[in-house]
DNA sequence: CTCTGAAGGTTGTTGCGTCAACTAATAGCC
DNA sequence: GGCTATTAGTTGACGCAACAACCTTCAGAG
């Protein structure tokens, strides 16, 4: 399926179609689970696991941004809609009056337990469970090359450049 | 950057998010390079290029739409804006009044064949290039194993359903 | 030939993402 | 201590995608 691609050699193409696909196709199935599951979309979990985590369970729109790849403006519309819903809130820093503290709400902490597992389940069963520890692997470096191009300011993790 | 996973192994969780962000990234950029230069998405050059190749240059919407794995619903939005453009001409099928045939106009063709190299270039510098042989033997088998779980119906490429 | 169901597309609504413009607060400079 | 530039975030308008409802045409059964 998907098409021809021109200028491009079997092998390389082959690859690439693959890649493209995937990129298609999983955040889709992704979205389209928590949504009817958990009534919120892959990116609002990923927003709300983040701020779990985060020292205090407190984080700010820029940190958000930041970890999730998306833009402030993105992130300020989707915040607004989640407290909206009661999920989170918003609270101006104490050393720095611009900065939007998010944190949960305990309504929110609820919701994020409760999505959690299905989420993992889904991750595991639509791509751990089908590859091998090697697969993952070559997953794992491969995402990581491509990653640090498509956005080289994320590449210091703590390394250097030691691959 | 990205952000931790509960209930998953360190090498699990390092794979999972280096392939989201993948996800995330690639496609923003692929839309970025051709909306700069050619404007037009990644969507509607997937749809131009498919029917550019097609039998004759002639496709059909559920034919393009499986082939870009896209919803009927989607093309036919698209393939109006396309034709508004002047990119793209529909026409009944001769053998079955259902069927809508899309073929390209000569411009049409003309703005592919213009945002074909630089698209190729860019899929170059952000995937090809980054890799090594290996490493694209090994993620086309990776994104087939992926996209046979995400998308069942493609697996038969001529096998019936040996893994 | 007509009735029913399925196949092939289209259309309208609603919601999210992007872009550009904007506000507010802080840091740096002399 | 005021002026400017930068940082942090919000807002509104517009475009695209998803979903559901709908229309038309074809195939099959009787």
């Amino acid at each position: 399926m998907t098409f021809p691609v021109p200028r491009m050699s079997p092998s390389e193409a082959e690859a690439w179609t693959g890649l493209i696909r995937v990129c298609m196709l999983l955040p889709a199935e992704l979205d389209s689970q928590l949504q009817r599951d958990s009534s919120m979309t892959h990116f609002e979990f990923a927003v709300l696991t983040f701020v779990r985590w985060a020292p205090e369970s407190r984080a700010s729109m820029t940190a958000i941004a930041e970890a999730t790849n998306s833009t402030l403006s993105r992130l300020s519309h989707v915040c607004t809609r989640l407290q909206k819903r009661g999920l989170v809130e918003k609270s101006a820093s104490a050393s720095d009056a611009r900065v939007t503290e998010v944190t949960l709400t305990s309504a929110g902490r609820r919701e994020l337990v409760r999505a959690t597992p299905g989420h993992i389940e889904t991750v595991r069963r639509l791509v751990i469970d089908v590859l091998s520890d090697e697969d993952l692997a070559d997953l794992a470096r491969i995402t990581r090359l491509l990653g640090e191009r498509l956005d080289p300011s994320c590449r210091g993790d703590g390394e250097s450049a030691g691959q």
